[in-house]
DNA sequence: TACCTTTGTGCAATCGTTAGCGCAAAAAAG
DNA sequence: CTTTTTTGCGCTAACGATTGCACAAAGGTA
């Protein structure tokens, strides 16, 4: 009366019993070692195989002190960029033989504490964040680099933060997304930028300053306006700037959200998208795509984005030794341009 | 010469030696054992924060067979339904003291062996699947059962499969999608279904027929398609049937991104939407409220799902000794009416 | 004072794998 | 036919946390 109902998973030494050899023996052989002969090794495979030997990850993981497991941490996996940064993430570790365990914060800063800690309680053998907007110091991250495995910041980085960096250039994107205005004939831009002490955010500004003072176009404290980059956002703006009655025949918002918002409040008027004002957005969000005007936008090579982050930690797995040399990669922009922003003229 | 660059952890034994105590003691205390005094969890509460102490979830996992985390097995993470079960997942796992490790099988066979391999291995005490469309046997799940912990399938079920099921009622929102053309006065309804092995394109279908039988409207088999259900495939059914004359009035196509291709389609041929033609997708995809005209969809309470998937594995986790009882909960849609369906007379 | 409870802590075994060291038997070298 | 090298495997001690059992000290009861 112990049989059928028996949770108990089969281990290496049973394998060993039932092989008359010892666990070392099973160990080396499932593992490969040259010093196993083929013959055994081949008894073993079939035999863990008949068995339905699970390998006991938990126990390699005490001993060894690896896990074989890529944390990673996200402010909102229901996001279309970062659900595809984790795809990219998730093909690369797979293939290198890691796992991948998720963590999202909502972008509240208690839970990015408590997601460090859930992937430090799993022995992580490494960590790739992409920082809450709520986060403003990182003390949290020292049990990290205290653990001495490799911390990937992507994406929502900060300098101040001893880390490797992977983020595309935002700056680079803003510049091509007013460039592309500015060749359209805009030459009132209206900018609605995020966050500014994000570095995403500020650099897509700045980009967008770039471009203008590039054309000698002065900046107009009016055009620049800051919110939460949502699709409420993006309406409100516009809708008050036309309140006031500030003329502008281009915009650029650092978000696809923002944009969607302030190109429908923009319809709503009775203003013409093109024609009037040349809109474009940032991210390349799937319905971007969907959208009549089809929203131009800004593409992040998000995928390939979560492929680098994977890849960067696989190659710090090796050398991780010697005081964590700081990388930083900067992925660049494509700019997407869609009717929302061609002018036939 | 041995001191920072160390990168071992400190571990219970190390608190234990600082206080004058044994392990045995330190893990009562963490763990709110009542034989230890209040005095004594202070003490050692104080000393691990000191010493940065980090929970040793692989040597916990080893001596008590659990892990603490919940493996979840989905086709592709980007796509919004998927994003967001998922989110609905991490919380409530979270909640209960639980990481999340995803795998995406990318729709493939053989990614899904080695996704339930890679979620065993790390010794994860349950197991959520959304089956990939590739797959049709399901041996691969056998070292599941056979470990004893729970397995929940999710949206992609099949009854053959002993485990328990988590779906949405698809044939109601077939039927809801399809009442809903009809009472806008459409009779000769096109549906563009998916592929009839997956239990829930079948039962979508099987809505959609059970709809026009109620209201006594005649089936006609060239107004049914099975196609892959993107959006090409939306968009090369609509312009097939209209190059053979076949004439409709409305569309319900099993996924909003057959049903966007379907519409464009109709558009460009100058039929509209929904004049002419009224448009109902499945799934609320998020770009189906920025499209215009906005698509009609049937939302699946995604996030809900994916709450009712991490409540239902944590209520599983009490009573998993008895033969595993198969539970299988239904979440009913719900009919999201926008101006793609919605007709002025 | 003697005995019984509580209360608080220590002892030691255990989970499954790994890896350094040791040691026979077989093979190669002299 | 010895001596050295190689090959193939076993022994054993970890890794860090948990837990049944034991047991001393303190408090209660008779």
């Amino acid at each position: 009366m112990e049989a059928k109902k028996s949770t108990k998973q089969v281990s290496i030494s049973d394998i060993a019993e039932a092989l008359g050899l010892t666990a070392s023996t099973i160990s080396r052989a499932l593992n490969g070692n040259p010093r196993i002969s083929e013959a055994t090794r081949e008894r073993v495979v079939q035999q863990a195989r008949l068995m339905n030997y699970n390998y006991n990850g938990a126990a390699a993981s005490l001993r060894t002190g690896k896990s074989q497991i890529l944390g990673v941490i996200i402010p909102l996996i229901n996001r279309a960029f970062f659900a595809s940064v984790i795809s990219g993430i998730e093909s690369v570790a797979n293939a290198g033989g890691y796992s991948v365990m998720i963590c999202q914060t909502s972008e509240g800063y208690e839970n990015e504490k408590a997601a460090v800690a859930a992937l430090m309680k799993a022995r992580v053998d490494g960590i790739a964040i992409s920082v809450s907007a709520e986060t403003r110091h990182f003390d949290h991250y020292a049990s990290i680099r205290q653990a001495g495995i490799p911390l990937i910041l992507f994406d929502r980085t900060y300098d101040e933060v001893q880390a490797n960096q992977i983020v595309i250039d935002d700056r680079m994107g803003g510049r091509l997304a007013t460039e592309h205005l500015i060749e359209q004939g805009c030459r009132r831009i209206l900018h609605l930028g995020g966050p500014q002490h994000m570095s995403i955010y500020a650099n897509r500004t700045q980009g967008y300053v770039d471009a203008l003072l590039a054309q000698q176009i002065k900046l107009q404290p009016e055009l620049q306006l800051f919110t939460a980059l949502n699709e409420q956002s993006g309406s409100e703006a516009v809708g008050q700037l036309l309140a006031k009655g500030v003329a502008f025949d281009g915009l650029f918002a650092a978000s696809d959200y923002a944009a969607i918002g302030a190109m429908r409040r923009l319809q709503a008027q009775g203003l013409r998208v093109p024609e009037d004002v040349a809109v474009i957005g940032f991210a390349n969000e799937p319905f971007t795509r969907f959208v009549s005007p089809g929203l131009s936008s800004v593409d992040q090579h998000s995928e390939e984005m979560g492929k680098a982050v994977a890849k960067l930690f696989l190659s710090l797995l090796g050398s991780e030794q010697d005081a964590m040399p700081q990388t930083k990669l900067v992925i660049s922009p494509s700019l997407i341009v869609r009717e929302s922003s061609l002018r036939k003229g």
